[in-house]
DNA sequence: CGAAAGCGAGAGCAGTGCTCTCGTTTCGGA
DNA sequence: TCCGAAACGAGAGCACTGCTCTCGCTTTCG
């Protein structure tokens, strides 16, 4: 537990602290070039390059180069996720539909601000790339996030009677297994429609940004809001309370 | 297969028949090594080595990489399209419910089957890669489909009264130049809401595909359906007719 | 204090996209 | 029919990549 005897009470270590902070600017410098290049230009040897070292002296901090790519994966989750946080936590508590819409546009923003870091947690894997374990909690923020809304949607209206949605047994254990990761009580049809409107918030970022819209809704503004709308509707929000 | 016309096959030209015999071999080649390893995997030198000629050679027919990648994607989205349409096509026409399940079905199976080719169209571009015009018209090919099914949806529902939707001029000239792509009229509301159940549909696959329902909804079939038919539903497709 | 582990540099390997040159083959106009 | 021009394939070469290995040096720790 504690070194209550060291010597030369030299804190944490010299080493330790000299590794720390090389991991720390090996990212950093990694993060640039993704944001400038995008990830499929990100090169170990420009990184190595840019902080004056030796190209193979960057192993002895990344195994190797999708190990740096997680690393920028997960930071990139936790960035959109806190942005997204930030956004709906400004919002009155009891207005729903001002907080789901928060979240979208929160989500848009960073996404228009950072395409690159974007496209490498939404766009395509790379093919041999399998997330590690360490990339799904970070990736779980938003959802998680409108889980809590779902939650909040659901104790808000709970007066009103909703008839339960019908829905196979696969699909039922899918759904607790998700109400799980939230922990929160929302009937199937909520969840459903939570799922949906979940779904299409990134399938227009992606349409967006990876050029779908291109030559029809070259500016996207009002579509995205239009739509987001549409979805809170779905889910029972409605403007003001 | 007989060179007995030489005035047909000096008008064709042996070097002309060579040269489009090989460009549908690299091609061939090309499609190959990007349906197994992927995009990013996809190598000139191994497409040459795979057609038993120098690399170089490649570029008499290729003026570079991506200009290969450029002719996969058009034949990725033609695939595509057809899939979707040969689909479609089987369906009665007034079951407009159907038709856009059969639609739905089908791009989902074709990307399950074809992964690598949807990502490589549908996941995050090339970083400095800019779509040609070639590609743009093979990519509408699933857009009109929709579009077209739309306006059936339209026109056997013209007795009921819709009330139209408010939209901001810059929205309502984007649906304008949309409705001309398919030479289709159907109102705003409409229109926007086959914009969302396009959007949703492709938002499904690629959370499916690139692994954001991973851990979840590991099996994603019966989401799929219950999400399909829930846009179906609010784009007015009844069941039967 | 001395062995062990961590570290950085450099050389090297196999692979990539792409360019250039150099003979050869084919085409098309005179 | 002939001959210059264009198209072509092969090979060498350049600059770059990820990654491995070895070799000294330094910090750590028993």
């Amino acid at each position: 537990m504690s070194e209550s005897e060291p010597k030369r009470s030299a804190a944490v270590g010299v080493r330790a602290r000299a590794r720390a902070e090389l991991v720390a600017e090996i990212t950093r410098s990694a993060r640039t070039q993704l944001a400038e290049h995008g990830a499929a230009a990100l090169s170990l040897r420009a990184v190595s390059r840019d902080l004056g070292m030796a190209s193979s002296a960057i192993y002895r901090y990344f195994s190797s180069r999708d190990a740096l790519l997680t690393a920028l994966i997960i930071e990139s989750y936790d960035s959109l996720g806190a942005a997204c946080e930030a956004a709906e936590a400004l919002v009155d508590r009891g207005d729903l539909l001002g907080r789901w819409r928060a979240v979208c546009h929160a989500a848009r923003g960073w996404a228009r601000a950072n395409p690159h870091e974007y496209a490498l947690i939404y766009g395509s894997p790379v093919p041999g790339y399998a997330a590690p374990d360490d990339t799904i909690d970070p990736a779980t923020r938003v959802p998680v996030l409108l889980l809590a809304l779902l939650a909040d949607v659901a104790a808000q209206r709970e007066e009103r009677q909703v008839e339960p949605e019908p829905v196979s047994p696969l699909l039922a254990t899918q759904l607790q297994a998700m109400r799980h990761v939230a922990e929160v009580d929302v009937d199937d049809r909520l969840l459903l429609e939570g799922v949906g409107a979940w779904t299409l918030l990134f399938g227009l970022l992606n349409f967006e940004l990876f050029g779908q819209f291109a030559n029809t809704f070259d500016d996207a503004d009002e579509l995205f809001g239009h739509q987001v709308d549409a979805a809170g509707t779905r889910l029972g929000l409605i403007p003001t309370d």
